[in-house]
DNA sequence: CGATGCGTTGATAACTTTCAAATTTAGTGG
DNA sequence: CCACTAAATTTGAAAGTTATCAACGCATCG
């Protein structure tokens, strides 16, 4: 199903470059990555650590695409301004998240902190130079990006259901990445969902009301979700 | 689907003998990459032939991704079927197109024959051996990769999108695909454009008669459309 | 305070799907 | 080659979903 699928690459990603990250990653899920941390370390030992504050741009579209980034602490949101003035999100990147990884030589898309952001940068090239010589990185490289590739595609399976599905299948995404508890602390608005899931602010409100009504989320501020209950929402996914 | 696997191994075993005819490549597959023939020319060399028939698959979701695909003649359609039964249609290949390129282990996606295919098979492992000698034939693969991983986002862009902008995007990436010319022939039915869409082909069938309507199409048969105000498609991209 | 930004709620309009039926096209056997 | 059946496409009417427009509540901050 659906959500199988999302969360297992969410898992990969994360267990292929997050360790500092205080959520557990269960040991199955280590298997798809197995060469340890050669990618991560080398990040920690060439990046140089940035800050970037609340809302400011970390990279804009059709920049060369030169550096990649690892979240630290905060989030941070990529995303593409389109000709009618609409915003699309193309992900949101937490803690231990590696973004930037476009695979072309320029960006598509920019990068913005969502809340204030520390954030490793690496230069791409740096990477490419180590990559030759340790074929540990460079399986973690092409893990990555795979990953990155089932990401967008499992996007698009999103993106074809109902407004009840999309938000449901995001509750349990964010699960997953933030922490795998039930309690979520959103540090995304209502518009920057709406953005992600192409759906309005009043549409991902009210579908909030709704699951809230029908006792599958509870919402004790409008930031902080508890999901009540997930095989609801699983079921919800298709 | 399973006399596929056979007849793949048989014909990889008379490979070089069957390469020779190969069709035109449209030019714009050639674009991407700069560096000249060499990925294609290994391809042609390395590959082996095969004629599928219209409707029967190439190869199947969870399948090990051994191999990458080049469309010869024919063509070829991408898609995975979701828990409710909707199909999502990945993508549409025609000649000159390489598909299969999932960079994954294993295929996300299935692929089938639209129309009787012949396609060029071509072992992955050879190409990343070969990759390993040539730095061009690594750059052309790196090329189709960030590319395939555009079209993909450009997609996401297309999901958001109204009924009418999404048919009139889909024409014109045909239009571009198939000839640059304003006649276009549809190997694909418009079940295969609904589910590529995300719309029914109900949606699909009414938004092209209002688009003949409009006078900015013609619908000669059901499979031929002939664009007849380029301008004003654009104009529905957004 | 009053202003401002964010989120929620309500009413209505626009759009897309669904269900049903008519029409055209394609394939098959006589 | 025609007739016939099956499949694909188009069209219509009704229902369902989401967007839009407008108003309200609720915090935060000068």
């Amino acid at each position: 199903m659906h959500t199988q699928t999302a969360n297992r690459s969410d898992a990969i990603r994360r267990s292929a470059v997050s360790s500092r990250n205080a959520a557990p990653v269960p040991k199955h899920q280590r298997d798809d990555a197995m060469d340890g941390h050669a990618l991560e370390q080398s990040m920690q030992l060439m990046g140089a650590m940035m800050a970037y504050p609340r809302n400011s741009e970390i990279f804009g579209e059709n920049e060369p695409a030169d550096y990649l980034y690892k979240v630290v602490s905060g989030s941070v949101r990529t995303y593409k301004i389109l000709s009618d003035g609409r915003r699309q999100i193309g992900g949101f990147y937490m803690p231990g998240d590696i973004f930037g990884l476009e695979f072309a030589y320029e960006h598509t898309l920019s990068a913005e902190a969502i809340t204030d952001a520390k954030v490793l940068v690496v230069k791409r090239s740096t990477l490419n130079a180590l990559a030759g010589h340790d074929a540990s990185i460079a399986r973690q490289l092409f893990a990555l990006t795979a990953c990155e590739l089932r990401r967008v595609q499992d996007r698009i399976l999103l993106l074809i259901k109902s407004a009840q599905e999309r938000v449901a299948s995001f509750l349990l995404e964010m699960s997953e990445r933030v922490s795998g508890a039930n309690s979520i602390e959103l540090p995304m608005s209502r518009q920057d969902i709406a953005d992600y899931l192409g759906l309005t602010i009043e549409t991902v409100s009210r579908t909030l009301t709704s699951l809230e009504c029908s006792a599958a989320i509870e919402v004790p501020t409008s930031r902080r979700i508890v999901l009540r209950n997930r095989l609801a929402l699983s079921r919800m996914n298709g």
